[in-house]
DNA sequence: CTTCAATGTTAACAAATTGTTAAGTGTTTT
DNA sequence: AAAACACTTAACAATTTGTTAACATTGAAG
């Protein structure tokens, strides 16, 4: 498992990077936000520990950037903050973040924090393999099969299938395709249909079924 | 009402009883999936609160352990999911979870969701599979089964038979109908009729009778 | 067995929803 | 830098659904 830091302070850095690599993740570092964009573009981690507070672009600024990029979709974020913040007004969750850790930084509830999150990470993939009749879908892979042979669907396709494969036969809402597949991005309803209308093209019309005035479900 | 919330965060379970005890409900706690276990076998409350994102034993395994407990049979879970566990809210319904929020939590939201959820409870009126004599309706996957055979009915004859079936027998009258199916939207008298009609020519007149000067009701 | 209000039926129309194409924009690949 | 690809949207077409009007039928009260 890949873990990116992110921090101003060498001391830190420093610090984080020892106790995380005695665990066994592979670590790579930035000191600033602007560098660990580009790392984390190149190198894909599983986790990014992010300070709040940097110069220049801070972390939550950061963060927000991170979202955007589709490549990291699954990557999670891990802030570090100061003590004083209350945890409901935290402004990390709404810019994306999955948890946080407050300074002074215990390296043993870190730890087991990190752990926990990627743990549940692992899980998740145990469970990304999806077969239906013919059809098979592998999230990590990001692979299609239909009667064995590979179909090439572009990401966004590929996200909206495996979120009507998740439950088979369930009829999602334009509602929940939405905010479950564009996240926190803002779409027409049209392009719902334009995404549903390729995926029909290469995998035939009679899996993805409109329910009129309710939404698609997939179905054999 | 009691109320029993799990989360490893002290903060956060501060925040929340804070929260809900000002709502009026009984609270208890549990910082992990196990101390869950036994009080929740104590207290039976009548909802628990699960954060999925927990070291050791995570939300989603307490929650399939909470589910095998008898005496915890109508007891309602709702659970804390950050954003990035893309469909965890899945996993979650899978392991009998009733509703979800996802964090930054919003006080009012997540209270809105309790109280209604713990209304929904008082009532007992949330079924979302409904199976009489030979005719099964399935709201969720927008299905109407009958003898086996699949029959398509469009938006608005499957809510009016749902809401008919909801309480197999009882003669639901025009003006229960037209709020209940119809919501804000004022129709005129002979639109029910029409729709009635319809459902009776895909399923056969002996199930929606008309009790005259009365209403209709589902009846086989 | 009339009478008459309530309900049933049909078809036409209106409204809502979804499908399709093509074009613009941005991103990645070559 | 060009080309290929992905994503979104707008415009319009096609389809389905919902409602109403008009008239027919029903059934209970007198």
């Amino acid at each position: 498992m890949k873990i990116l830091i992110v921090d101003d302070e060498k001391d830190i850095l420093e610090f984080l990077s020892y106790n995380l690599q005695k665990e066994g993740y592979e670590i790579f570092r930035a000191n600033n936000g602007n560098s660990a964009l580009k790392v984390a573009k190149k190198e894909i981690p599983d986790l990014i520990i992010l300070d709040v507070m940097m110069p220049e672009m801070d972390g939550i600024e950061t963060c927000e950037k991170i979202r955007e990029i589709e490549s990291l979709d699954s990557t999670l974020i891990l802030f570090l903050t100061a003590r004083s913040e209350e945890y409901s007004e935290l402004a990390g969750f709404s810019a994306g973040a999955d948890d946080y850790v407050t300074k002074p930084i215990k390296p043993k509830l870190l730890i087991s924090r990190v752990n926990a999150l990627l743990r549940r990470k692992g899980k998740n993939k145990y469970q990304k393999l999806i077969k239906i009749e013919h059809i098979e879908i592998d999230k990590d892979k990001h692979l299609l099969l239909y009667k064995g042979d590979s179909v090439e669907l572009a990401r966004k396709e590929f996200n909206l299938l495996y979120y009507l494969m998740t439950v088979p036969g369930k009829v999602f809402t334009r509602e929940e395709i939405i905010s479950n597949v564009w996240k926190d991005t803002f779409v027409g309803d049209r392009t719902i249909d334009v995404h549903v209308r390729k995926i029909r093209e290469k995998l035939g019309d009679q899996y993805i079924k409109t329910i009129k005035g309710v939404g698609y479900k997939f179905d054999v």
